[in-house]
DNA sequence: GACATATCTAAAGCC
DNA sequence: TAGATATGTC
């Protein structure tokens, strides 16, 4: 095969070996996905190993669909070859063996937003008046128990009984029924079952231990718990497993994933052997210095640095703009400026740390007529007209799928309101039927108001209708239909705003996603239809030959690479935000989030921040981020540093604050002490300190005052707290620099 | 039941 | 600030 020869040794080497666990630790733009493509290249092509014996699992159908095509690429086809999401690989098992755990064959799959809707009936019924328990905070606790594989009971025993842990208990009990009446799974389910499955049926387990001789996971680091015990079990007959991953790119520990995973996978698999890809082949020289110098401030992390022979290239650029608008102009200015006839829109990309920030860089790009594309925010699936005409197509699949019911009962309008909702529920409980079977009962439509009776008899007919004739209707045919027959597009177009008219956009461009699918599959019947777009994500949309700027958080960018990137809002609170301060390894997230996102640029990286910024309806001033102090200053062009006048009310600017050594905040009280030499301590009337002004608390340490008000001052001191102190009572004393 | 107004709250988002 | 939700009014 002398596709290996393009490998550099430590790929090569990586990708022949094939028996036993390897852990690849694959830097960033280390060349991994060519390495495993080559890897499963070679064990079909040179070692005769059938594609069926392959599995390997990623986190995005993105990566998943790169690597399926780049492996066919390589040995022209790939028959009966598993190259799938974990959630995808799960659901495969499952459509087999739910039977086992009391499923139907035909089970559903709720999607967030079905979660919430079926968590927020359930908080609901049970009747809280306490503001603390919202559906949101259920569905993480239950989440989290998902990915630790607790049920209720073993919940309750974990945590211990006291009256909030019983609440959550009910709550998560609940939830777990009406999934299982609706026959329906949620995420977290569909790996939790898997691991069931072959718990429970040790021939099923076998099956597929038999089935795949080889194993490879992709970004190991982000996988958690349960995603560790699904490989793990598959993994343990053959041992051939093969995880590729870099801790320093660990960036969804907030959701779970288990660093442990890749630190730990030595001692897991026994004589596991370690190949480190250190040579970067995406990044300058100059971009990777600046991210590692950068990303060394972690303490846990794998040692390692990667290398380039590529040269030096542009030193980064820093602008600290007086505010976010002028930081938003900046960026596009400059993409005015570079955007040469060589170049394409899509060479640039503006990654930030939080979606609220999209707004200005798209109000910026527009006044100068730069193409831009958003991706994330709303999820195309999550916009409402979707998820109603999803929710009718659902009811067709199964006309007893009460949360899609509950969704569309009255939309459009019909004159159902709560509580007719609520009567219909009671019945269908009594008398232990579905809501859609309750609305079949004539006695019950004709005893409602005339206007909603008819719009009920509409509706179901039109459901039951394409329900029992579903193989005989195209996907596309059945979506016209439902749009048409109950009234959805008609009520839209009568509305006759601007925002309606953009529902029937997005309604449109729904229609092409289905005529997409039929076009690459003839019969593409309704279910399967149905399957693809529930584990559908934002970022599988990312189109890389649309000709347009591309915007997106960080955590969205990785995998991804650009010429040119820009990394706005570095600043204190927001990047890092602060609640990353509250726990040492909340701010050693950020970092690697701060390393990925440094490098993801190929040629030229630009970081922003802005003096002033508008947050939440509340104009406050910044202070630089933490990790541009950090930041080896040498790689920073200097003449891209735009000194700006600074009044004293200023915050201090990237030198003058922390001096050169990188600050670390759980070492505030060594600073105070080295550093109280230099500061002079004033008493001054606290209400005459203004924001940017340094100050020492006798508890907090030294801090900076961040605002200041009538009665409250809010400092952020050294160690990380945030704190609103009361006027003329705190004990605060000012300090400056003589 | 539908619509208007007041109130509240705020990260990131793979599948 | 803005969006989502709770409350009030016709």
């Amino acid at each position: 095969m002398k596709e290996l020869y393009d490998l550099n040794p430590q790929q090569r080497e990586a990708a022949l070996y094939t028996e036993g666990p390897l852990l690849i630790l694959a830097g960033a733009g280390s060349g991994k996905t060519s390495t495993m493509t080559h890897r499963i290249a070679y064990l079909i092509t040179e070692k005769g190993v059938s594609p069926y014996n392959i599995l390997a699992v990623t986190f995005t159908n993105k990566a998943a669909g790169e690597m399926r095509d780049r492996v066919e690429a390589l040995i022209g086809g790939g028959v009966g070859m598993w190259i799938l999401t974990f959630h995808a690989a799960c659901l495969r098992v499952l459509r087999k063996h739910a039977g086992l755990l009391g499923y139907e064959k035909d089970f559903v799959v709720y999607d967030p937003t079905d979660q919430k809707a079926a968590m927020k009936n359930i908080v609901k019924e049970m009747n809280l008046d306490d503001k603390r328990y919202t559906p949101a905070y259920f569905l993480s606790v239950i989440s989290d128990c998902k990915e630790k594989a607790l049920d209720p009971k073993q919940y309750l025993e974990t945590y211990g009984e006291d009256h909030k842990t019983k609440i959550i208990y009910q709550a998560y009990t609940a939830y777990e029924k009406l999934l299982k009446k609706n026959n329906a799974m949620d995420f977290d389910d569909l790996l939790l079952n898997a691991v069931k499955v072959f718990e429970k049926d040790e021939a099923a387990l076998l099956e597929y231990q038999e089935r795949f001789r080889y194993i490879m996971v992709d970004e190991y680091q982000d996988t958690n718990q349960i995603q560790y015990t699904f490989v793990k079990m598959l993994a343990e007959r053959h041992s051939n497993i093969c995880v590729v991953g870099d801790d320093d790119q660990c960036i969804y520990q907030w959701r779970g994933a288990d660093i442990r995973n890749i630190l730990e996978f030595e001692n897991d698999f026994k004589d596991a052997k370690v190949v480190k890809l250190e040579q970067n082949y995406r990044s300058t020289a100059n971009i990777l210095s600046a991210a590692h110098s950068v990303i060394a401030n972690n303490r846990s992390r794998k040692a390692k640095k990667l290398w380039t022979s590529k040269e030096k290239g542009n030193k980064l650029a820093y602008y600290r703009a007086d505010n976010e608008r002028d930081e938003a102009r900046y960026v596009a200015q400059e993409i005015d400026r570079l955007k040469t006839t060589d170049r394409r829109y899509s060479d640039f990309a503006i990654l930030y740390r939080t979606n609220a920030q999209s707004r200005t860089f798209e109000e910026a790009l527009s006044a100068r007529e730069i193409p831009y594309r958003v991706l994330g925010g709303l999820r195309y699936y999550d916009r409402k007209e979707v998820k109603d005409i999803i929710s009718y197509m659902r009811l067709v699949q199964n006309p007893a799928d009460d949360l899609a019911l509950m969704r569309i009962i009255n939309e459009p309008k019909r004159g159902i309101g709560a509580k007719t909702v609520e009567k219909l529920q009671t019945l269908a409980e009594v008398r232990d039927i579905s809501l859609f079977e309750a609305l079949l009962d004539d006695a019950v439509v004709s005893s409602l108001p005339a206007k909603a009776s008819k719009g009920i008899r509409q509706m179901t007919g039109v459901i039951q209708s394409y329900s029992r004739e579903q193989e005989n209707f195209k996907v596309s045919d059945i979506y016209e239909g439902i749009l048409d027959k109950t009234g959805y597009r008609k009520a839209l177009e009568e509305q006759n705003t601007l925002e309606a008219e953009g529902r029937l956009e997005n309604l449109m461009e729904f229609k092409s996603v289905i005529y997409d699918y039929e076009k690459g599959d003839m019969d593409l019947a309704l279910p399967d239809f149905m399957e693809r777009i529930a584990l559908l994500a934002e970022v599988d949309n990312h189109d890389e030959n649309e000709n347009a700027v591309v915007l997106m958080t960080m955590h969205s960018a990785k995998g991804l690479e650009f010429p040119f990137v820009f990394l706005p809002g570095m600043e204190d609170g927001l990047f890092p935000g602060w609640r990353a301060f509250e726990r040492e390894e909340g701010l050693e997230e950020e970092r690697r989030l701060c390393y990925v996102g440094m490098t993801r640029a190929k040629e030229r990286l630009w970081l922003t921040s802005a003096n002033v910024r508008t947050l939440f309806g509340k104009t406050e001033l910044t202070r630089e981020s933490q990790f541009l102090r950090e930041l080896d200053k040498h790689l920073v062009d200097g003449d891209a540093i735009i000194e700006k006048k600074r009044s004293s009310r200023s915050a201090p600017s990237l030198d003058g604050y922390a001096g050169e050594k990188p600050f670390n905040p759980f070492d505030s009280l060594k600073y105070v002490k080295e550093q109280a030499n230099d500061l002079l301590e004033r008493n001054i009337p606290m209400e005459d300190f203004e924001p940017g002004d340094h100050v020492k608390h006798p508890k907090f340490g030294i801090g900076m005052v961040v605002k200041v008000g009538e009665q409250i001052i809010e400092v952020a001191f050294r160690d990380g707290s945030y704190k609103k102190l009361a006027i003329g009572i705190a004990p605060l004393t000012r300090y400056i620099k003589e």
